[in-house]
DNA sequence: CCTAGGATGTTTTTT
DNA sequence: ACATCCTAGG
């Protein structure tokens, strides 16, 4: 295994590390990731088990297929069948698996959190409770955070320290909201992003009703062999409770891979308890604990600075990080008058960067805590043409019309989605209106029915009959081809009889043109899903129904778009830079109640959540860090006075090139903004390759699938050229794996049913 | 039943 | 500043 020499002593030892509970504390750039897919890539050719007996949970799409990549190039094909994903998404596929037995259909919604929050309220008013009090984040949150508790709604009316924090709060019916909200999603088979955990950790809790085994958790952990954990201080209670559920008690294989000090999480009900419980929980099983401490990214004053910053921290596992670097530039702290000349002087530094440093555009990212901070940058990018990439932020799946659609495929999946069907009942317009719409509220409340039920039953007099039923109609032929139709094929049919097309089209404005764009992207993305034939699990039937589709997209953002090879500055938030590099890093926005935010000055714990983000922050520079803030900027509508960051006093001075004295002179006269709205640069979500020779299609003749045999040399409309070395799977499922020449000798995984190869 | 205009709350971070 | 919610008036 020629791989284990690009390793240093300690980290092949994490690599090599036997059977057993294993606990890797990796610090910043000490290679974390690296070995962790060399793990997975030493187990597979160590053949201790096989891709599909390897659970690997990551916290990000984009870090999980990051992995299945590298493990690919290490290990080769077999990796497209290890089970690498995020907890959510994992979970989704267990859950979509097993619903059945928590009482859930296999076509289940997942609610994001706007139709959570209108949930929310919709329960809120009908409790007629004052929406001051009972405001609708707030309530959110705090039901999120019981879930993450492992409290249900009947622990949660049971608790009396819980209902006493309420009422202090003036909240006391938190837990009748819960209980309700809990009722609401079952009877719509919809869950949360929370569910999806909690329901997972019911399912392994689940007995036979005639064995009284745990058979469902039996059956996972007999699966997998081995379960790795990246990003491990970033889970919850609930994530280490299922966790502990799936790991096998006969040899305790639970690897997990991370860093106290960036843990960034907590809000999301992220304990570093978890790293402390993880120790002692595994101690009886002979843990083997490893710190990485080298760090390969940062040159010394990076470095140095992460470590004095950190150590502002009130506990942490001790541990100093060290340089493999050396001597390096130091770091620059610039002030601004104002946010708009804090933006300038990036887009100055960055040309300059630029031309002293040679650096390239992807060499560079902008950091900031909030994402509403991006657009000063945007603007003066825009202004010096430097290309650029905004993570973050609104997303496409987040927009408008895009989620309409989205809305009415999750109403033909699934009828009883209340949250879809309320979206869409009345856009376009075709009648409902208030009346209406309260009366058939009041219908489903009373006898308990989902909406689309209540709809059907409701008196609405005449001419309503008729809209109910044209409504109906729209998702006819969805309803009647769901198993059999692909899922283009049904979303076409569903975006011209709802008459969304329609009203889309009307609209002639440059931002109504961007919306009609959208919606035809989000139509081709549905229609490459639909002919992807890559193979991505073997063990989840693959399918290409609307459902399928549904249930991939409600866990995408756009994080995860995959153009990494193009030449851009990268602007995203701090949390979403975590696990990422660049030679160059512009920290924005170092003041005092923006980072640290103000929400976090009411508790130590919370500053001390903000320092590990700016730890993170940092610690992604490679080369050169670049820290500013302004004096004054806009918020809310007006403008406000920050002092710097007390992140900025607590740096090593003698790493800071210009300690001291105020850098950048006399703030420049105001220059107007562009002004220049920006209308979404979503350009379409294509091919997943980019490096492909084309192949023309109307050359191009697909071969029955059928008659792709081992050895053959073959055409694929995308990856071009190909010899197919071999095929395996059921004759319903067979898969061909095929190195293609473009591609660089790699293989890919192909699934004939779907496959669109010719014989050459 | 729909629209416009005003009031109101909201922004920390993500799956 | 922006989005959402509510109310009055068409």
């Amino acid at each position: 295994m020629n791989f284990l020499n690009e390793l240093n002593d300690i980290q092949r030892e994490a690599v090599v590390a036997n059977d057993g509970p294993v606990l890797v504390v990796a610090g910043p750039g000490s290679g974390k990731t690296r070995v962790l897919t060399y793990r997975i890539a030493w187990l597979l050719a160590e053949d201790k088990a096989k891709a599909d007996e390897i659970l690997a949970l990551t916290f990000t799409n984009k870090a999980a297929r990051e992995m299945k990549e590298r493990i690919q190039r290490v290990a080769g094909e077999s990796a497209g069948r290890l089970w690498a994903g995020t907890f959510h998404s994992i979970f989704a596929r267990i859950l979509r698996t097993e619903a059945a037995h928590i009482g859930y259909p296999t076509n289940f919604t997942v609610y994001d959190t706007d139709d959570t929050k209108s949930l929310l309220s919709t329960i809120i008013k009908e409790m007629n409770l004052p929406r001051e009090q009972y405001n609708v984040n707030g309530v959110r949150a705090r039901i999120s955070w019981a879930k993450s508790k492992l409290i249900t709604p009947k622990l949660y009316v049971e608790d009396e320290e819980l209902r006493r924090e309420d009422k202090q709060k003036q909240q006391l019916y938190i837990y009748e909201i819960y209980a309700r909200y809990t009722a609401r999603c079952k009877m719509a088979g919809a869950m949360d992003f929370d569910d999806l955990l909690y329901r997972t950790y019911e399912l392994l809790q689940t007995k036979h009703p005639e064995t009284k085994e745990y058979f469902i958790a039996e059956k996972y952990r007999n699966r997998f062999k081995y379960i790795l954990v990246d990003e491990f201080q970033d889970t919850n209670t609930l994530q280490y409770a299922i966790i502990r559920k799936l790991v096998n008690p006969e040899n305790h294989n639970i690897y997990v891979v991370g860093d106290d000090a960036q843990s960034i999480y907590g809000f999301r009900g992220a304990t570093i308890q978890n790293i402390l419980d993880f120790e002692q929980d595994y101690k009886p099983f002979g843990i083997k604990t490893v710190k990485l401490v080298q760090n390969y990214r940062s040159t010394a004053p990076i470095v140095q600075a992460a470590n004095r910053v950190i150590a502002f921290n009130r506990q942490q596992i001790q541990k100093q990080i060290r340089s493999e670097k050396g001597e390096g530039q130091k770091i620059r702290i610039v002030r601004a008058m104002t946010d708009d000349e804090e933006a300038r002087r990036v887009v100055d530094a960055i040309l300059e960067q630029k031309n002293r440093d040679h650096l390239q555009n992807k060499d560079i990212a902008i950091l900031y805590r909030t994402n509403a901070q991006s657009r000063s940058f945007e603007e003066n990018l825009l202004r010096y043409d430097i290309k650029y990439k905004i993570f973050g932020g609104v997303s496409f799946y987040q927009r408008k019309e895009v989620k309409d659609l989205i809305a009415y495929l999750r109403v033909a999946v699934n009828p009883k989605d209340d949250e879809a069907l309320k979206r869409v009942i009345n856009y376009p317009k075709r009648g409902f209106g208030k009346t209406s719409m309260d009366k058939i509220e009041a219908l489903a409340a009373a006898q308990q029915l989902p909406f689309w039920d209540a709809l059907g039953l409701a008196q609405l007099g005449g001419r309503m009959e008729q809209t109910v039923l044209d409504f109906k109609s729209i998702f006819k032929e969805a309803h009647e081809n769901m198993a059999n139709a692909d899922a283009a094929v049904l979303a076409r049919s569903i975006v011209l009889e709802s008459g969304l097309l329609r009203e889309l089209k009307e609209d002639t404005t440059p931002e109504g043109k961007s919306r009609l764009e959208n919606v035809n992207a989000l139509l081709d993305g549905i229609q490459a899903f639909v002919e992807d034939d890559t193979l991505i699990d073997i063990e989840t039937l693959p399918d290409k129904t609307l459902a399928t589709y549904l249930q991939n997209v409600a866990l995408m953002t756009d994080m995860d778009s995959d153009e990494s090879d193009q030449d851009y500055v990268t602007l995203m938030s701090v949390h979403a830079a975590k696990g990422l590099e660049f030679k160059s890093v512009f920290v924005v926005g170092m003041e005092e109640d923006l980072f640290p935010s103000f929400m976090s000055k009411e508790s130590l714990d919370a500053v001390d959540e903000e320092r590990r983000l700016f730890y993170v922050a940092i610690t992604r520079a490679e080369q050169l860090l670049t820290l500013t803030y302004a004096n004054s900027r806009y918020r809310f509508g007006k403008m406000q006075y920050n002092s710097p960051s007390r992140f900025l006093e607590e740096l090593p001075l003698d790493q800071v090139e210009n300690a001291g004295q105020v850098f950048g002179g006399e703030p420049s006269a105001k220059k107007t903004p562009t002004g220049a709205s920006v209308s979404g640069n979503f350009s379409r979500r294509t091919a997943i390759t980019n490096t492909v020779p084309r192949i023309d299609p109307a050359t191009f003749q697909p071969s029955p699938s059928d008659a792709i045999q081992a050895g053959m040399e073959v055409l694929h409309l995308k990856f071009g050229k190909g010899k197919v070395l071999h095929i395996d799977g059921g004759a319903q499922n067979r898969v061909a794996t095929i190195v293609f020449e473009a591609s660089g000798a790699e293989e890919k995984r192909i699934m004939l049913k779907f496959a669109k190869l010719q014989i050459l």
